[in-house]
DNA sequence: CCATGTGAAGGTATTCACAGCC
DNA sequence: GGCTGTGAATACCTTCACATGG
């Protein structure tokens, strides 16, 4: 294996392929081919080898990767070797939902955090964690939480990710449906719902309205 | 203009030019510089003039883009000229905040049926639409909604993928972190959120436990 | 003079095919 | 025999530079 910078589309593979490799964990496998993961997860067998190889040689010729180590090289690629703790702001009806949500764990990725600046939900506890002021933003800092994840509205989205910023954050997760501006050295990552709903349609065959008799 | 293939990151920034354009037209705008939009939706000016390139001429050298009519084209291109429908399958967390939120409808898009295996939800109103229960899928046909969202758990999303598109349901947006096997016609965008997530510590440097004294 | 539309160049990612290893 | 890792070929997308038109 030569140096290779990793491709940003491998990147966004590789959680695909964690997903993948912890259910056949579970399923008491030992080793898997890149065919079944393949299979497995709908992703191309050579693009499989093709990312891995950017970073590092896991695979046997004739036994296939050993889940385990693999699942353990991935992580360290993607800084998920560590638990890392992230912050919510905005809890509103999708944040409300992203703190209920588990699947965040199976990542090493727990919110421990939640903001707000509605004063009837300050102090209240919202799947176990307790709502604070948005004021108190400027306190991730001493608590050694660098990701944030922003559920507020568009207009509040941009202050919001100021505050972030100055708190120390390293990395937001938008769902805002708007432009962002922030350090260069700061990753976000904008996620528009209805923007994904939007591009639905244009793969949909035209005539749709007739019926299928 | 010739004939062109648009190419499918092209189809992806078309709603963020939609966005825009609105919200420009809003200001009063009347014409916009592929600069100015650039500005504003924070993409290259000439990336925009060549993904508006692929299906049509709408801009005046010298004098910008019409917004109106620029709107309606990209509309026509992704097939959002006409109101569409759209089902929504589990009405958990994410599902009830799904349903509450207004941002489908700058996009023509409009959630008008809402499903769930829950006998204690199935009756209820969320957001206005009353829940009905899961086995009545197969009714969408009928009422014309090719669009559908998935809300539901790992294990219940292939099974209601395999409803919907035998209710003839022609576009999938899903929620559920794993593969969806169906036919080729059926374009099935997947939304991973706790993999967004789970991608940003990778680019965010490696030292973050070191306090920025 | 200003801003669009587009060939051409350059870069990145995907796909293939197979040498090399277990 | 089976499966990985990877150079080479291909396809795709981005970026540039400028001719063209209002």
């Amino acid at each position: 294996m030569r140096y290779h910078k990793i491709p940003d589309e491998t990147v966004r593979r590789l959680p695909v392929y964690l997903r993948g490799l912890m259910v056949s964990a579970d399923q008491g496998h030992e080793h898997i081919s890149s065919q079944s993961l393949a299979d497995f997860v709908g992703i191309d067998a050579w693009q499989i080898r093709k990312d891995l190889s950017y970073f590092g040689d896991f695979g046997t010729p004739g036994v296939g990767y050993h889940i385990e180590k693999l699942v353990r090289g991935i992580k360290r690629t993607l800084r998920l070797d560590a638990v890392r703790t992230a912050a919510l702001v905005g809890v509103g009806d999708l944040g409300s939902a992203l703190l209920a949500y588990p699947g965040f764990r199976m990542y090493g990725l727990d919110i421990v955090a939640a903001f707000d600046i509605d004063p009837k939900k300050i102090g209240k506890a919202v799947s176990g964690i307790v709502i604070e002021d948005a004021a108190r933003i400027d306190t991730l800092r001493q608590r050694d939480i660098s990701l944030a994840i922003v559920a507020v509205s568009r207009t509040a989205a941009q202050p919001t990710v100021d505050r972030l910023v100055a708190a120390g954050v390293k990395g937001i997760l938008n769902f805002a449906p708007c432009k962002l501006v922030a350090p260069k050295r700061i990753k976000v990552i904008t996620l528009d719902i209805a923007m994904e709903l939007a591009r639905l349609p244009y793969y949909m065959p035209r005539a749709e309205q007739v019926a299928e008799t």
